[in-house]
DNA sequence: ATGGACCCTGTAGCCACTACAGGGTCAAGC
DNA sequence: GCTTGACCCTGTAGTGGCTACAGGGTCCAT
């Protein structure tokens, strides 16, 4: 079991060293021992979770569903529909911030090609920005 | 020439009173006229900014940006070249999103396709998250 | 013994608001 | 004229998820 500096687990997860004091703060990683001269000392388990967690991270889930997955991990025996659910419910919102997006996209779209490159007085972009016009 | 309250001004534009006042905190509404106990009075020509502020979040543009096309709006002799470029950037900007996001949706999508509905130790889910497999 | 790479704590900053607390003002109704 | 309640004021702190210092300590190789 080897030991691990807070700068090795940076370097094998692709976190910042700040990032992993953080979670440390916010209680998603636990309080690890320290050596003599007070330095963190992680082993294998803490890169694993850390590893969940910028995994999880990185699909979009939020820190507190990390959290509740990270708890729902170490229920090894209970079903995995709680699992499910959160992961159910991100993918919704994830469909949710796409069709937002995609509507966004094609409404700027619209406001862009109907510019005639000409003086900003007849801008048809700033025009859509201040549709009251300009009193 | 109709002298409007902060709360005329957020119920016309759809904007929270504590918004306005941020707003003129950073520098993007100017600082209004007040009244003899200290109200700021507003009139069109706020509120036909304030609409465009508020149309141009709507459609994704950063604060700075949004600095950026007030002050071109206001050089109506000006080729609205400048205009364009802030506006197809953004659009770029939500291109790159669009994409991420259906790429994420895709991949969140299959892990949980892969779940069986069984006890958290074989849920696929979790072990997506942990690749490493559990120490 | 010295240099540089690493580590420590604590705090402040980022974005774009939002939410108070603790007060003042104003208009309508009695 | 007094009360009530809706509105307004300032100032500060919180949100999420980090990131960036400042100002110091530790460790290891030379």
């Amino acid at each position: 079991m080897s030991r691990l500096t807070i700068g090795d687990l940076a370097k094998r997860t692709g976190t910042k060293v700040e990032t992993i004091r953080y979670y440390e703060r916010i209680g998603l990683l636990p309080v690890p021992p320290r050596t003599e001269g007070n330095y963190r000392a992680y082993d294998n388990r803490q890169l694993g979770r850390l590893s969940f967690i910028r995994r999880a991270r990185d699909l979009g889930f939020s820190i507190e569903q990390v959290r509740d997955l990270l708890d729902l991990a170490d229920q090894r025996d209970r079903s995995c529909e709680a699992v499910d659910v959160i992961a159910g419910q991100h993918l919704a919102e994830i469909e949710r911030k796409i069709a937002d997006l995609v509507a966004l996209r094609d409404e700027l779209a619209d406001v862009i090609g109907r510019c005639k490159h000409g003086a900003v007085a007849d801008c048809r972009i700033i025009e859509a920005l201040a549709p009251h016009g300009s009193d």
